[in-house]
DNA sequence: ATGCCACTTCAAGTTGACTTGAGGTCAAGC
DNA sequence: GCTTGACCTCAAGTCAACTTGAAGTGGCAT
């Protein structure tokens, strides 16, 4: 018997029961039935909840995410969208590759104060370009 | 005359007045004082934003960010946090790496369904063990 | 001296992704 | 048969980083 109930998916994905319980509502997963009152779920929804933290990875929003789901074939949009967040991504990956070098330089920099090393001052300058794009907003976890 | 009133400087950095004013009441900026009601800022406030977005963009908090330029010397500290983030983003910068190519390779897979793309499912595993740590959290500006 | 209009304050609203709390339910173990 | 505890629902709260709106002010061009 392979369903799972909230509890295991919430322990093998790493995720809390109230997230599960939100992306359903959200219309992100569903649940098969219920067991009593418990939900459950099939074994592949773990694949599912990765695929969803794909997508939040690469910058999609929970709600694009559900419309990707939604619609079935037009994988034409689909893959445009893919490349898009692709090139995105490399972008980001410059300025992320060059804001660690910096970090890293003014870890270690000597100069007595970060604003008189110029290494520091191009990394201000790469740090203020990004400012305009996609501030990064955490919510970290702990 | 060096003093920049507020739209000056929110052009010059690109940030409207209204990030400008509650950044000041955060406290990561100050206004050095008033013409007419209008706020006025020293030159350098340019240089002091650049920091702020350098700080957001390697994740730091707005609040985390005041906190620094609060205390003066023990810079001991300032670098050990530095170094801590140049490496938290070396590990982002792998992972988005390999998402990248994951997203390039899904936008061209012959595969009727990405699932049966084990290319595809590889890049599933890398999301989820993403997943737990620093959920990024998209305000994008449009 | 008059009116414009960019600025001001302060409170409240927004967004995304959840989390928390109160009050209820049910299968299982004693 | 009764308690227990993990689940349930639904509404409301939280958090970060701003934005928006209403009502007011003051320098400057006419």
């Amino acid at each position: 018997m392979k369903l799972l109930d909230i509890a295991e998916v919430a322990k093998r994905s790493g995720l809390p029961a109230s997230t599960l319980r939100f992306y359903e509502e959200k219309g992100l997963i569903e649940s098969l039935g219920r067991r009593g009152l418990r939900r459950t779920f099939e074994p592949d929804i773990i694949g599912r909840l990765a695929l969803i933290a794909l997508g939040r990875t690469a910058g999609f929003t929970l709600d694009e995410i559900a419309a990707m789901f939604g619609r079935e074939l037009p994988a034409q949009l689909d893959r445009e969208l893919l490349s898009a967040k692709a090139e995105e991504l490399e972008r980001m990956i410059g300025q992320l590759t060059a804001l660690r070098n910096g970090l890293r330089h003014a870890a270690t920099c000597p100069a007595p104060s970060h604003m008189e090393c110029p290494s520091f001052r191009r990394l201000l300058k790469i740090a203020a370009a990004r400012s305009n794009r996609t501030p990064p907003k955490g919510r970290r976890k702990s």
